[in-house]
RNA sequence: GCCCCUGUAGCUCAACGGAUAGAGCACCUGCCUUCUAAGCAGUAGGUUGUGGGUUCGAAUCCCGCCAGGGGCGCCA
């Protein structure tokens, strides 16, 4: 913001050392740490170290303390409201008022796009959630959809072109023990009203049967066969009950407001996938080992020659000539490249147990010729677990079932709003429930580092107060409150420049700070793929609003202060509902 | 055996190699006739698992060790 500035002092500095004899090294700028005052600084350690190894008989920080204030001593102040020496650091000043004016007006005019970064030209896609047909959908894929979803976001409002991709797995083992279960002992059922819960307990049922009575293995045997052979009585049922749980996916994706742009589906991936392996037979990457009772592998180190285990073997088709992840990940990489030419990146948010998966798909590819693979990565995360580090397992009925969590926590904060605010209307307590539930949910995922594992509980889920979304939802219902009362005021419609010559309060200062911090924190977050900058800025922000809430009158104050307030409520209400957009979390006017 | 992740306040977690390591929860003390108390202010809480190294400067980077979790030929 002061770059013109910086830039002058930044000559004066080097024309000063020159003449002085003063070694300078590279000037890093930095933002002070903020302490109710902006400015820049720079330190002299490093010019200053390097004085040391010459052999000079000096203590580093003081000397460098005595650089700053030589450089002090020669330094005018113009453009800068005051400069200082200290502890080695040079620090410059910016005047508060012209700076909170120019984050301000900059939040106003841009709006609904403060914070976001121009255009990169750069398409890039995002393969997340990728849920499994014919089982439940569980809090533990919570975790990938909403992180994906975040992720898409924020690399969009960043300057990316964003493709949103999902791939549920449609075809498997899993699925033909459902069939097998629905056809022995629910042939003719149709699905409840949580289609993908019902779906869910078909799948248990089918499993626990299998448990308790192994011999229905070979029934289970049957039906796959059937399923090779295409009988159609089995390709039709699976026809039908796919589309039930592809359904059931629509409308709990509508619910946790995410969408897709393309879908693939691993059965069709299935063909193509053994047409690569084939390939790499042929080119004598992979080994076929299924005359001697073997599956086809490929052995990545060696081929690499590489002495220590790093992609170590990897299996790409089964021994009986059946697909497995690995063949179908293998065609789905480059059908994507197939379908948007112009990637960048193609990214995969999986959970971290695939890891190596993924390395070496990648890898084979690479080695198989396929440049596209360099622009592949996985961007992993680690699980949801249930008390006692228990893996949510639908298999093992040890799940929390996202339609239950849903409910339970709209409920909750559809009870808690009608007792804050009794005055909501019926169809607001209905958007306020939702917003406030959803927001619940969403934040304590993404308040967290990928890499991080969560323990599902529901106190913490279903825990509305204190760093968590509701409390960023109220901070942005407090602006509208005030904005809503100052209507009708001239000084307020024509928001016209307020030129803050009134002496700032530290709590509005505070709050312009925060605001000013969005843009780079967005591009921290892209870079990194880390909803968590967000969620922290986000909070920081609201934290500091109720700060600002509590010290400063706004409504009530004298004209002129008024109007500068209104302004910088406007500029938090606005920089508040950037930052949960990104989150994928709805903020209300009212609550 | 090889590889990856994690270890920070009683608990859950933050902290682009920089200045005095910060929040929330829980506990304790105050604050509603005011723009919604889903809030605010205050008290208390730390040898950043451990031992070295690099650096002017390390929770952060490198190496060793300890503890927990995960992955490693036909699950996804």
């Amino acid at each position: 913001m002061f770059l013109t500035e910086q830039q002058t002092i930044e000559t004066k500095i080097k024309t000063f050392c020159e003449a002085n004899g003063i070694l300078l090294a590279a000037l890093e700028w930095k933002p002070l740490p903020f302490n109710g005052e902006w400015g820049i600084s720079t330190s002299f350690f490093a010019t200053a170290a390097a004085e040391s190894r010459l052999g000079k008989n000096i203590v580093v920080a003081k000397r460098a303390q005595e650089i700053a204030e030589q450089i002090k001593g020669q330094l005018g102040a113009e453009g800068f409201s005051r400069i200082e020496a200290v502890r080695g650091y040079l620090n410059l000043y910016f005047d508060t008022h012209k700076y909170s004016r120019r984050v301000v007006d900059t939040v106003l005019e841009q709006q609904g796009r403060f914070g976001s970064g121009p255009a990169t030209g750069q398409q890039v896609m995002i393969e997340f959630s990728h849920p499994n047909t014919h089982k439940a959908f569980h809090v533990g894929h919570l975790r990938g959809t909403i992180l994906g979803d975040s992720i898409c976001r924020i690399l969009d409002f960043a300057g990316y072109e964003v493709v949103r991709a999902n791939y549920p797995g449609d075809m498997g083992l899993h699925v033909i023990k459902w069939l097998w279960g629905y056809l022995k002992y629910h042939n003719g059922e149709e699905p409840s009203a949580d289609i993908t819960k019902w779906m869910g307990e078909v799948y248990a049922e089918a499993s626990k049967r299998l448990e308790e009575n192994p011999d229905l293995e070979t029934e289970v045997r049957g039906v796959y066969a059937r399923w090779d052979q295409r009988d159609p009585e089995i390709v039709t049922l699976w026809e039908r009950t796919r589309e039930w749980s592809l359904e059931g996916f629509r409308q709990m994706y509508t619910a946790l407001d995410v969408r897709f742009d393309v879908y693939y589906f691993n059965s069709q991936e299935e063909k193509p996938g053994k047409e690569i392996v084939d390939e790499l037979i042929r080119s004598g990457i992979a080994s076929d080992d299924r005359a001697q009772g073997g599956a086809v592998i490929v052995k990545i180190d060696e081929f690499l020659g590489l002495d220590k285990e790093q992609f170590r073997t990897a299996v790409v088709l089964r021994s009986d000539g059946t697909a497995l992840y690995a063949t179908e990940d293998l065609a789905l990489t480059l059908h994507k490249f197939h379908d948007y030419p112009d990637l960048a990146k193609s990214l995969y948010l999986v959970d971290v147990r695939q890891s190596l998966h993924f390395t070496q798909v990648f890898k084979i590819l690479e080695i198989a010729g396929h440049a596209e693979a360099q622009k592949c990565g996985h961007i992993s995360y680690e699980l949801v677990t249930l008390p006692g580090n228990v893996v949510m397992s639908s298999r093992e009925g040890t799940v929390v079932l996202l339609e239950d969590l849903l409910r339970e926590a709209t409920s909750r904060a559809r009870a808690e709003a009608q007792k804050k605010n009794p005055a909501l209307t019926e169809t607001q307590l209905e958007s306020v429930a939702k917003a406030v539930g959803l927001g619940a949910l969403k934040y304590p995922i993404l308040a967290r580092e990928n890499t991080k594992m969560v323990t599902f509980d529901w106190q913490t889920a279903l825990d509305f107060n204190g760093q968590a979304a509701p409390y960023i939802q109220y901070a942005h219902v407090r602006c509208n409150s005030i904005l809503k009362k100052a209507q009708g005021d001239p000084q307020t419609l024509n928001f016209h420049r307020s030129p803050y010559e009134y002496e700032l309060n530290p709590a509005e200062v505070q709050l312009i700070d925060m605001l000013s911090r969005f843009p780079d924190e967005v591009q921290r977050a892209a870079a990194e793929y880390k909803p968590l900058i967000i969620a922290s800025i986000a909070y920081d922000i609201a934290k500091a609003f109720a700060g600002f809430y509590d010290a400063c009158p706004v409504v009530q104050a004298e004209p002129r202060i008024r109007a500068a307030r209104l302004r910088i409520v406007a500029a938090t209400k606005q920089t508040l509902a950037n930052s949960l957009a990104l989150l994928g979390i709805t903020a209300p006017e009212v609550m």
